[in-house]
DNA sequence: CAAAAAATGTAGCTTCGACTACATTTGGAA
DNA sequence: TTCCAAATGTAGTCGAAGCTACATTTTTTG
């Protein structure tokens, strides 16, 4: 039986729009990326806050990460343990967590990224507060061409 | 009985350094943010597409949905429940969705958005094809504060 | 050195977003 | 008007990320 609410006036695929040129990749593949983006940021922000606990105090425990990142201990022990499985970081039972060569590679790259984009931010005016927490979500999508041109612009007004 | 391999050097909470002066929000605050941004991101690419197709063709099918995100039409379908759920859409059995005014209201605010990060990436010198990619991830995590500066800059550079 | 506190580990739960496979409905074409 | 392809719905699976509660180990402290 047929729903009795009023159906759109326009029923099936209504003639579609002359599509408009679209230049790089289409939607989809960009939508494809932004969720490989996120499957790749919490390694990122993980390595990345081991790198920083690691300079202020030799080493990285994981209720330390857990503080930092704002999650629990739980949540921080079963991902490093994934981090382990993926050759950035080693862990002993009861002991620190400490980063691999390709770890601290990886670390280096995100800080350095994220300070660009911090620094970029800050140039382009946003005040200190909003530049720091905008740029934890932005670095994680800022392809080498947006980088290029962030430090390209830091260069040309510095 | 103890692990073999050899401990830290330094075991336990090492004198921690003294803390650079931090402006805003601590780490765990910010990431916490973060996490928001990204529990909100789903529904705000979902109104904005469907915003889009209504445009194009008066009316927004779930397999319209599913291409241009990329994902399949189960995924649409449920997130789509979970829209009606926070009033977002309306949606009837095997009919088109459509947006209810919060959801116009939602759609609107992020396609200024989105194309005023996509404008301000490409006036900063951004390849167009990376300007669009890194837009549709970027929007999510700027705020009042940083949309201000980048209207600021397109002004400036008009 | 023994007890207390802190850190870590483990078990088990929830939500969300993704998928495949299959069932049902719809709308247009034969 | 019947039939078929397309669209939608439904059931069930999976992995990641979060959580609480409780067990175990380590480190600090009395
Ligand atoms: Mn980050
Ligand atoms: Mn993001
Ligand atoms: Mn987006
Ligand atoms: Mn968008």
């Amino acid at each position: 039986m047929p729903p009795d609410t009023p159906r759109s006036t326009s029923t099936r695929r209504p003639a579609a729009a002359p599509r408009r040129q679209a230049a790089g990749p289409d939607a989809a593949t960009i939508h494809h990326g932004i969720r490989r983006d996120h499957s790749e940021e919490t390694a990122q922000d993980y390595v990345e806050a081991i790198a920083a606990l690691i300079q202020q105090s030799n080493e990285a425990r994981a209720v330390d990460l857990a503080r930092k990142l704002g999650v629990s201990h739980v949540t921080v022990v079963r991902r490093v343990a994934r981090l382990v499985e993926q050759g950035y970081v080693t862990s002993e039972p009861y002991r620190a967590i400490f980063l691999t060569d390709k770890g601290r590679a990886l670390a280096e790259e995100c800080t350095v990224r994220h300070e660009t984009v911090l620094a970029f931010l800050l140039a382009v005016g946003v005040p200190a507060a909003a530049a720091e927490r905008d740029a934890e979500g932005i670095e994680h999508h800022v392809s080498p061409e947006t980088l290029e041109a962030m430090n390209g612009f830091l260069k040309r007004n510095s």
